[in-house]
DNA sequence: CGCTATATTGAAGATCTTCAAGGTGAGTGG
DNA sequence: CCACTCACCTTGAAGATCTTCAATATAGCG
């Protein structure tokens, strides 16, 4: 396949807004890897020799705590970018990266990421751009822990998941639990738990994922406090 | 004062990396803002006109969640800038702030920093790795809020914001305690009583701070899991 | 079929919150 | 100077939430 061809298909905001010839430069100067789910990408506090562009699958960021707990910092899909900012720094990798699923990734060289950053002044606006995003996230998954139950942020994971389909919303989980759980910061006991609650908030398992009956009910228990919650058990 | 003055006392990464004709620029079109105790600097979801750099005390970033909580997410202190992101996007802030504490800000109008990221092509490689900067934090506090309960968040605040002193490690706290939970994660009760515990640690209270007696053993609580902090209360 | 990984459930306990009451200290006015 | 107020902090008790551990269920796969 062309570059231009495989550039055009990752549907990637970082690729996409560049100009072609940056584009098919890095893409050409990349390398297409296919993962098995679990295999290991980097680890954390090792040299960063390349950046990488999710192609397909998900891709699970991670810290390995001195607890030996693992913290699941971000998940990432086709067209998310990672490590750009451990190469840019010439640095190690701040955080371990798994492929979460089978998943196909372009993986861009330092020195071809930092030669365009060079040569193309716009690309650096783009990057800049990007780790806004990233900021942005980031505090979005903050203020869920500091301030959400675990419940409630199951149940906004699941709103941000679901597509329509036919009358109601359904939500293919996009990877295995255990992660899932990693990711909103609780166990898979709870997790589990958490969706057998759902069930009286209008979200029923049908095959292979679950369909949200009553949006309405989940907005609101995702916007209630503890004591509305209680009071709503009554 | 001269603006080269004011720039280098600010100690802000920002403008000290920046070359002087920037810099200059930058304070010239600025203004020098004192903030009281509790008064807001802007609110969230308001366009955004100015950003800031902190020159003297803490300045608060945080949201209202549709439940009424307050996320804090992240406090400011000198020489940190914050609402760059939001100017530089030319849209609304992603939070408010308020003055934690009686503060000194330079608010930089958005068109002189719109206008030197156009004139001066370094700056955008400064602001890119402040964000970078920005990521590191964020992900940090992802990491506690996931794996670390409220005590071990606790005491790894503590630790950050210890400096020797004599034989021990002393602890000025930088804000109140209602402040200080909401950044946690945890109610000011919570914090109370975490704080009564790690006396058992070597945290003892003395005039105006925190002593920590015992590094080690605080240290160990941080890296510590659940089942071992079981285990070492018999 | 049995094996293994993943998911669920129950029971007990740890952790955090909520609500209520009391304490402390700085600032104010008599 | 003392009492009063107000803001902040602490403590106790009860309850909600989450975890831990153990047992069981389910599904994919050689």
């Amino acid at each position: 396949m062309q570059p231009s061809l495989i550039a055009a298909n990752i549907q990637c905001p970082i690729l996409s807004q560049a100009k072609l010839e940056t584009r098919e430069f890095l893409v050409e100067r990349s390398r297409i890897r296919r993962m098995e789910r679990g295999e290991g990408i980097f680890l954390h506090q090792t040299p960063a020799r390349s950046c990488f562009v999710v192609m397909n699958g998900w891709v699970k960021l991670y810290r390995i705590l001195d607890s030996g707990d693992e913290a699941v910092l971000r998940m990432h899909t086709r067209g998310e970018a990672f490590a750009f900012a451990d190469v840019l720094r010439r640095g190690d990798h701040q955080y371990g990266a798994d492929a979460a699923s089978e998943c196909l990734l372009l993986e861009i060289p330092a020195d071809a990421l930092r030669q365009v950053l060079n040569d193309d002044p716009a690309f650096g606006a783009i990057l800049l751009s990007h780790s806004f995003e990233q900021i942005d996230a980031l505090s979005d998954q903050i203020e869920a822990l500091k301030c959400q139950s675990g419940i409630q942020r199951v149940a906004a994971f699941l709103r941000y998941h679901a597509r329509p389909k036919g009358n109601h919303l359904f939500v293919t989980l996009p990877y295995e639990k255990v992660l899932m759980a990693a990711y909103l910061g609780i166990k898979p006991e709870s997790l589990s738990r958490a969706l057998a609650k759902l069930r009286q908030h209008g979200v029923v398992a049908v095959d292979g994922g679950l369909e949200i009956t009553d949006q309405g009910a989940l907005d609101e228990l995702i916007a209630s406090r503890a004591v509305e919650r209680r009071m709503a058990a009554r």
